[in-house]
RNA sequence: GCCCAAGUAGCUCAGUGGUAGAGCACUUCCUUGGUAAGGAAGAGGUCACGGGUUCAAUCCCCGUCUUGGGCUCCA
């Protein structure tokens, strides 16, 4: 069959078709295809994979803009992304600035509005080479030189000149030149008002389908991401089908603003940061509340559940986490403790070095990292060694130890960020000593948990994904099939959809992962549970069997919420500071309508605490309004209102954070309400 | 770590080569007010830190620290 493209199979089309879809796949009406107009189908602008097909192409007439208004500057790659696009550029002036960003945005508001047509050519590599080695693209001619010589490249051509894509194109064809020569001054260069690409596509039939885009952000970006090639400069823009579609992605964006941790943290008073201790939180009393109630909540399933809690040291001799292999391999994540006694011996044989024999002594930094201890980022060590602590059973087994333990990592300066990654923190870690077979139902046990768990939290949007053997890694294809197989049987009893993840597990064993979307629908992972045969062989674990014969026990790490620290950073934007009054720092708050209500106010204050509820008062001079407005903003769940009336009368003026105006209430009904409110976690 | 930007009162932010400002918050006083801001007065800053240029630096230059955006979703 002759291939033809989706515009010559389907003719003229509606405005906003932006590709075809060919068995699932989408391609571009320029794209000549194998198939019948009645196998396509239409991609329209709104769907995600028109939104991708737009995007790209923006990102193309971005470059373009770039290109006109600074000329020498070099592209190399302009992907479609989740929110958008972006375009990597490489400027020997540098950066670009927001004035500059302006200046893009308007030409690209020209460049669309002239509707010029995008026209797809295919080529050889080899002619492919030549062209973007006459353009002076060196990064698109590395690319190239990146790509299987037998495959079929393409390059996107944009351009207002319809003519020279209808007449002088049809007259180059027809002549025998190249595909590209009437598209090519004598220079190599592009002909002015053209536009041209190395891309495999798909891209709009014209520009003028880029109804409405807006540049975001410029940043430094890595050459491959690799932070030993040359730094670029990345422009980030997003566009939609339409300015409706633009502005509701745009506000989107502010809202996640409004919700962010960092400043909610700060507003409610809940944790801060200070330069004594870069990336370590500092939780105030309203924020250790909250991650107490979080810790608190955890720790009565765990009773449910059969784990264990232990209590394990801070900082370790480094010969556990050589055993471990931490050291190592984590070594640059571990704070080191340096001792008077450490230093006195590391400058002793520094001495010894030089005054007496230079071959046995070491240099003071090689017995520093020799023998100073390590504060521990991970708890999976020090609880191999309480299970060896002495001979175990298989009738102690599973053992499900879980450690609250605080945990230090140094990460790097440029990736901590608020509370999501942060340099010390805790997990709701816990590490499972089982036998092969008791793994398929301690993972099923652990995910109706984690549900219950993310229930109560309210996220309701879970996804599980299933991590498999990677290309590095240690032990057998056998021991890897029977590993993934347990974890897979395990989802399995569950009963809960997930995908696969291929080459995504540890270097030791597969592992699983929770995702939850927040309340703006943005995408988290919390929990995890990890298959580990590596740490148990590493520390020579062992138990006796019933047949009376020593066996290796397997260890599964998990973690529900993950780092606490994370998981108060993703709940406090997916509640957006209204946390329900279970965890809340206090449950509601009472104002008074004048300070003649003052000795009620402390009788129902007195009251409602002896009732084990956390209640403040407000009985500043500040008048009924303002107090309303600063409980509100303050988040109090309820507000609880006494004047005359409620004095005279026994009761409060209850009016909840939620639910809005509940009138006028008996204290202790109330309290009822509150009581179980608070035991029902609702 | 690297690129870019920022760091001024507890918070949000103005501002200037000649010793610093607003709003909110705070303290005190007045007001006794019924559901999102009543009024007045006061206190509060080594302008991140260290160096340099200058008669003079919060401002200009360099360095450090911290914070923020980003650093393969691969043509």
């Amino acid at each position: 069959m002759e291939r033809k493209t989706a515009r010559e199979l389907l003719g003229k089309l509606d405005k906003d078709v932006v590709a075809v879809r060919l068995h699932g796949k989408i391609f571009d009406v320029h794209t000549p295809l194998t198939a019948t107009a009645e196998e396509l189908q239409l991609v329209r602008a709104t769907e995600d994979d028109g939104l991708r097909v737009i995007r790209h192409s923006a990102a193309h007439v971005m470059a373009d803009a770039v290109q006109r208004l600074f000329p020498g500057t070099k592209v190399t790659i302009g992907p479609a992304i989740e929110d958008g696009f972006y375009y990597d550029f490489s400027r020997a002036e540098g950066t670009f600035s927001e004035e500059d960003l302006t200046k893009i945005e308007k030409e690209m508001g020209r460049i669309i509005k002239q509707n010029g047509v995008f026209r797809r050519y295919s080529l050889s590599r080899d002619f492919a080479m030549t062209v973007f080695e006459r353009m002076g693209e060196t990064f698109k001619t590395e690319i190239i030189n990146g790509i299987s010589r037998d495959a079929e490249l393409s390059v996107y051509a944009h351009t207002t000149n319809r003519a020279l894509l209808d007449t002088e194109e049809k007259a180059a064809l027809a002549s025998g030149k190249s595909p590209l020569a009437h598209l090519l001054g004598n220079d190599g260069r592009p002909v002015p008002n053209v536009w041209i690409d190395f891309c495999e596509g798909p891209h709009v039939p014209s520009t003028g389908l880029l109804g409405a885009v807006k540049l975001m952000s410029v940043a430094g970006a890595y050459w491959r991401g690799d932070e030993k090639n040359p730094m670029l400069q990345r422009i980030y823009g997003t566009a939609f089908a339409s300015k409706e579609d633009l502005d509701a992605h745009l506000k989107r964006l502010e809202e996640a603003k409004a919700r962010d941790h960092r400043k909610l943290g700060k507003e409610l008073e809940l944790f801060f940061f200070d330069d004594v201790a870069p990336a370590m939180p500092f939780f105030l009393p309203k924020g250790a509340h909250v991650y107490n109630q979080l810790v608190t909540y955890v720790r009565s399933l765990y009773d449910v559940q059969g784990y264990d809690e232990v209590i394990t040291p801070q900082g370790f001799d480094p010969k556990l986490f050589r055993t471990s292999g931490h050291l190592g391999n984590y070594n640059e994540n571990m704070y080191r403790l340096w001792t008077e006694d450490v230093l006195e011996d590391a400058e002793m044989s520094e001495r010894e070095r030089f005054d007496n024999d230079p071959e046995t002594g070491q240099p003071f930094y090689k017995t520093l990292r020799e023998e100073s201890f390590a504060l521990k980022p991970m708890n999976c060590p020090s609880h191999c060694v309480i299970f060896g602590q002495r001979k175990r059973s298989y009738r102690e087994l599973p053992w499900r130890m879980a450690d609250f333990g605080r945990l230090h990592r140094y990460e790097r300066g440029g990736v901590v960020h608020g509370l999501s990654r942060v340099r010390t923190f805790c997990q709701d870690d816990a590490h499972i000593f089982c036998t092969p077979e008791q793994v398929s139902p301690e993972i099923e046990q652990f995910i109706k948990m984690l549900y219950g768990v993310y229930n109560v939290f309210k996220f309701e949007d879970i996804s599980i994904k299933l991590a498999l053997r990677p290309e590095k890694r240690i032990g057998t294809e056998e021991e890897w099939d029977r590993a993934e197989g347990a974890l897979e049987a395990g989802l399995k009893a569950a009963g809960l959809p997930f995908e696969y993840l291929p080459g995504e597990g540890a270097f030791y064993g597969p592992k699983i992962e929770f995702h939850v979307k927040d309340a703006l629908k943005r995408s988290w992972q919390l929990g995890t549970i990890q298959y580990d045969p590596n740490l148990p062989e590493r520390f020579e674990l062992g138990y006796i069997g019933a047949d009376g014969k020593e066996h290796q026990p397997i260890m599964l790490h998990r973690a529900i919420l993950g780092s606490l620290e994370r998981f108060f950073s993703v709940y406090l934007e997916h509640c957006g500071g209204n946390f329900p009054s279970w965890i809340a720092p206090k449950q509601a708050i009472i104002v008074t309508v004048s300070d003649k209500a003052d000795p009620y106010a402390a009788a129902v204050h007195a009251k409602l605490r002896s009732l084990g509820l956390k209640v403040d008062v407000d009985t500043s001079s500040d008048k009924l309004g303002a107090k309303i407005r600063n409980a509100r903003l303050a988040r109090y769940p309820y507000m609880l209102v006494v004047g005359q009336q409620e004095a005279e009368n026994g009761t409060l003026g209850v009016r909840s954070r939620d639910r809005g105006e509940l009138g006028a209430m008996a204290i202790d009904d109330f309290a009822k309400l509150l009581a179980e409110e608070i035991a029902s976690k609702a």
